[in-house]
DNA sequence: TGCGTTATTGCGACTCATTCTCAAAACGTC
DNA sequence: GACGTTTTGAGAATGAGTCGCAATAACGCA
């Protein structure tokens, strides 16, 4: 379920086709994104990219998740972690120990969004799900 | 679905139970809670009681939610609102107009974390939902 | 009721994530 | 290559929340 590799090359089109320009701090924004496993902070891509201003990493972030191929989640302390989107809606099961993101879509959280509707009075405009779990990796080796 | 009130009372004896003492602070922000209908924020607190501490109210906003019996839950810009809980395990559907909560508990949630638990490699150990809404009030009358 | 112990308060400084301001630098087009 | 516009970076500002600490107030006990 959490197959499809992004290139950069992808994300740069995206940002041409906004009409912004490919700038340097950009491209080397990407080129780290394009190396992400998993989830990521902001902070960490601020000491990973040294010579881009934080302002710029926070506005490129911003940028693509406008565009939709990046998605911000939040940890159980409210700790925000971005994550590249491979599918257009989809939901995350986030690892609490070590930050892997898997991605799933699943037809039960719609029509339960659909329950939800008609349970509820007014209209449904939009949802938030994480699921929080350990992955294997962690259930065979606590790390810390 | 959200009918239950809650009573200053049952707040208080919360606090009691939990070994607190029962402040004037506290009565102050419990008295005020008692008034709310939907969510609110620690802000709104605040200003709402000039004669309480910023740090107070955060505090006191720990310790409900430590008890349960307050729950934090995150505006679609990610933004803090709190409410009040009336159910042991729910979950919220919030107007994002005005913030009117409504609870709402539901077996297909539960479902569908079993679905994702024997999907996702690894252990589910919990999981975050809010519902964004319209509610019928302001479906009605477009407040702003 | 009066006291002492201990929890709680409030102030202000601090953190963390993020946004804003604005002059200087970099793009892409002509 | 020149030029108009978009971006950038440094640092100040913001919003949410926490922390340290001296002053204050609850509660249990006599």
């Amino acid at each position: 379920m959490t197959t499809t590799r992004i290139s950069s090359t992808d994300l740069i089109a995206t940002l041409e086709d906004r009409g912004c320009r490919i700038t340097s701090p950009r491209r080397d924004f990407i080129a780290l994104l394009e190396r992400k496993e998993g989830g990521f902070s902001a902070e960490e891509l601020c000491s990973e990219l040294p010579g881009v201003g934080r302002a710029t990493i926070y506005r490129t972030l911003k940028l693509l998740l406008e565009a939709g191929v990046l998605c911000k989640l939040a940890m159980p302390d409210g700790a925000p972690k971005y994550t590249l989107a491979r599918f257009d809606h989809h939901h995350h099961a986030v690892c609490v120990q070590c930050g892997l993101v898997t991605d799933f879509r699943d037809s039960t959280i719609e029509r339960l969004m659909r329950a939800v509707g008609s349970e509820v009075p007014g209209k449904v405009v939009g949802h938030r799900l994480e699921v929080y779990m350990t992955c294997q990796g962690c259930l065979v080796s606590p790390a810390d």
